[in-house]
DNA sequence: CTATCTGCAAACCGTTTGCAGCGTT
DNA sequence: AACGCTGCAAACGGTTTGCAGATAG
């Protein structure tokens, strides 16, 4: 819940005003340890805002995600799925069951990868760490 | 080339008939070390095989995933792309310029799996690490 | 000769864009 | 009052499907 209001105050530094259908969505993805796709976002956020436009979703995630409140990610079938933001240089698990997502911390890894990188000769600019699974619920 | 011809008849005993489309594509697919979009694929192989259609593209890129001899892999933008299949458990690490590709073996990673998989609860099933830069031509 | 493969066209699905009206500030 | 935001409808790009004709075995 604090979140929320942290959220929307950030949203109004940046210029961008506070509406009926940003709140509900701001709630929604502020308060969720799941990954969840537009179209779920959609149907969650209609029941508090019933006018709610699917549109308005994309805009919104987008506005959220450059604001680096939220976070798009891949799933193994070429889906895209927004999750709140991970703290840092986080890596990432998703359950495939239900989109609960957990990040954790990798330090080790930047090692590995700058080996690979001279070894290579390959500027690296991202990378992708990413579990995919079942969480204790859906197993 | 050698590989060409392997790929073919694994094709012809897990059922499949070698046509021309076919031939195109999987000569394509065996000698090159870039990640290729569908479209790409069906530029290339039209080359060869001027009457070529997309769709055959998708089915034949398709039926080479199956077989394990062609692995789908997953861009930040959220493209597609085909790739010839690691040996084992590589990891990945693709070039955003030209789609160059390399694998690399990671194997501390699995010990590190393991552990996140303990502390959280979570059957793990599948995992990527997927590196993205530029590779030594490109910058 | 038969079953598979092919190419075309059309359907499809997730995402984006243009636009007129509405709501925030 | 001004500008940003919203929802609708339509466009869009990548992918899949139905089908009739072509072709490998």
């Amino acid at each position: 819940m604090a979140d929320t209001e942290r959220w929307l105050e950030l949203l109004e530094e940046k210029g961008g005003r506070i509406t009926g259908p940003r709140r509900a969505i701001v709630e929604l993805m502020a308060n969720s340890d799941r990954a969840l796709s537009p179209v779920h976002v959609f149907d969650l956020a209609r029941a508090k805002y019933p006018k709610m436009g699917l549109v308005t979703v994309y805009r919104t995630l987008e506005f959220l995600s450059e604001l680096g409140l939220v976070e798009r990610v891949h799933q193994p079938d070429g889906c895209h799925m927004y999750l709140r933001a991970a703290n840092g240089h986080e890596h990432l698990m998703i359950c495939s069951g239900c989109g609960k997502a957990v990040y954790f911390s990798g330090d080790d890894l930047s090692a590995f990868i700058e080996k690979i990188s001279k070894e290579s000769g390959f500027l690296i600019q991202s990378h992708w760490l990413q579990l995919h699974g079942l969480c204790k619920e859906c197993h």
